[in-house]
DNA sequence: TGATCTTACGTTTAGCGTAACAATA
DNA sequence: TATTGTTACGCTAAACGTAAGATCA
């Protein structure tokens, strides 16, 4: 029977072109490279070389196995993988999301409803989230609009409103509501890990600059000893209270204010189901 | 890595239902396979089985691990297959066709024009021969029209016109010609092995029946000690002089006179055109 | 009691590496 | 002479089968 072992010889071969390349590369003796190349010819039943006194290379046969034993090795692989993929999500929720809010309140929810499970969530990319849910990598999907996208099933489960704060000697402090057209120009504190906010605000305000900041606590220390604004949101928490001092002016803009959707896998519809029970009173408005 | 012969074991574990059956089936003894499970699990990274204490079936993730080992022992039998189907398309041409006589034209000019190849050829329904076309199976094939399936070459080569032979009492002896549907209702002596014609037959002459011989002596002696009907062509050879006691009348309908056409991959046509070198004067008209 | 799976043990064999050889550039 | 591929030889490790043990119907 054919053994992937030696199609993986025969593939080095292929890439080196002599065997004691092959033997280097895979730390093996040259002489059992010799003899797993004898070893194919007799399970293929055909020859796969010429061969010189001391040359050997491919003929068009070989040529052809190599291709084929590419395909294998590939497949294999995808097997493999495919199956601990499997394994795996029949013991963790794994959740693809576009921005950190909504997993601050889908995750203890899952977690006390499956306490058996790992939950294992990420914040990515919209296009990366779509991955995600087609290589069923994901079983839930946070997207801040109905994804039209593929066949999932798509549920609106929580609201999330910008707004701006502003030290009350700012400029816009005596509005009562601005629009991003109005913030545009202004340069912003930004926290990084925002998901998609972050491209949203260079879209929105592209003649703005945005000092993201990684770290918590050299955030928080710039929101108090500057007067550059920031943003926060209804489900922002401020356990701080950095805010208290500062003015909150909604951002109108419909894009500012968005209805997240979490999409998911007919077979994964329990996990959401479960979320749709989330309190909506819980969410603190700051 | 993973072991093929570990994943047929699996296979038909899932097929039998016991670990005995499967050595029993294989031919290997029963703890070898109680071993192969557990090395299975080990390769995988995950479990496959559900235990008791004297039984063991597969759980969720080892009915997906059955079900992708399917595949690959299959693709593992395709690139076995397409490498020796490859390596026999380099000393060999294999020729489908729908009809006897056009092979035997084809033939001799083949093995002339490559004395170093093997010619294999075989007389096929259309389907498949359109299916050895497709798998490439064949390197050439015969029909008795153009070709409109696929993106193969069509080379027209051969024309066959069909007669039917009479002794000189019979009721049809005086026509100058006849058709399908005068020919409709009698009886007829039929060769085996003619390909097309013989469903053909049955199809324009539905109220006929037809005496079909498989060997050739008691066919011949048929003709001579019956006045049944038989036909003959202008590709065929009467090297016996069998039918010089009989008229022969040419039946006019269109499906009776046949163009052959030769159907190639594109890799292929040398080989067909080697066979526009065919003498068309060598068609002996008899 | 017979069937099933697992573990333990001893043997075999198949695969590997070292070394020697042949051929080329 | 250095590099490459093949062959020969001896050893080791891995895989197998037999046997024994445990559990269930």
């Amino acid at each position: 029977m054919l053994d992937l072992n030696e199609l993986e010889q025969l593939i080095t071969f292929a890439d080196m072109g002599t065997l004691s390349m092959v033997a280097e590369k895979l730390h093996i003796s040259q002489p059992t490279i010799t003899r797993t190349m004898q070893h194919l010819e007799e399970v293929f039943g055909v020859s796969l070389f010429v061969r010189g006194k001391n040359k050997i290379m491919l003929n068009d046969t070989g040529i052809k196995a190599v291709e084929q034993a590419r395909q294998l090795l590939s497949a294999t692989d995808n097997a493999l993988k495919n199956v601990r993929a499997f394994d795996k999500s029949l013991h963790t929720i794994t959740i693809s999301s576009c921005a950190p809010a909504p997993l601050w309140y889908v995750l203890p929810a899952l977690s006390s409803a499956y306490p058996d499970m790992t939950i294992a969530s990420s914040i990515k990319s919209m296009p990366a989230i779509c991955e995600d849910l087609d290589s069923e990598f994901c079983q839930l999907a946070i997207l801040p609009h109905n994804s039209q996208y593929g066949h999932y099933t798509n549920i609106p489960f929580l609201k999330e409103n910008l707004s701006v704060c502003v030290p009350a000697s700012h400029a816009l402090a005596k509005k009562p509501s601005v629009t991003f057209s109005e913030l545009n120009g202004f340069n912003f504190l930004l926290n990084s890990e925002i998901g998609f906010w972050d491209e949203m605000c260079r879209v929105q305000m592209p003649a703005s600059r945005f000092l993201v900041q990684t770290d918590q606590f050299e955030f928080e220390e710039l929101v108090r000893e500057s007067s550059l604004p920031c943003f926060t949101t209804n489900l922002a928490k401020d356990s701080q209270n950095l805010l208290a001092d500062r003015i909150r002016i909604p951002v109108t803009d419909p894009e500012a204010n968005v209805t997240y959707y979490l999409a998911c896998h007919s077979q994964s519809i329990a996990y959401a189901d479960a979320l749709k029970r989330i309190d909506t009173n819980d969410v603190i408005v700051c």
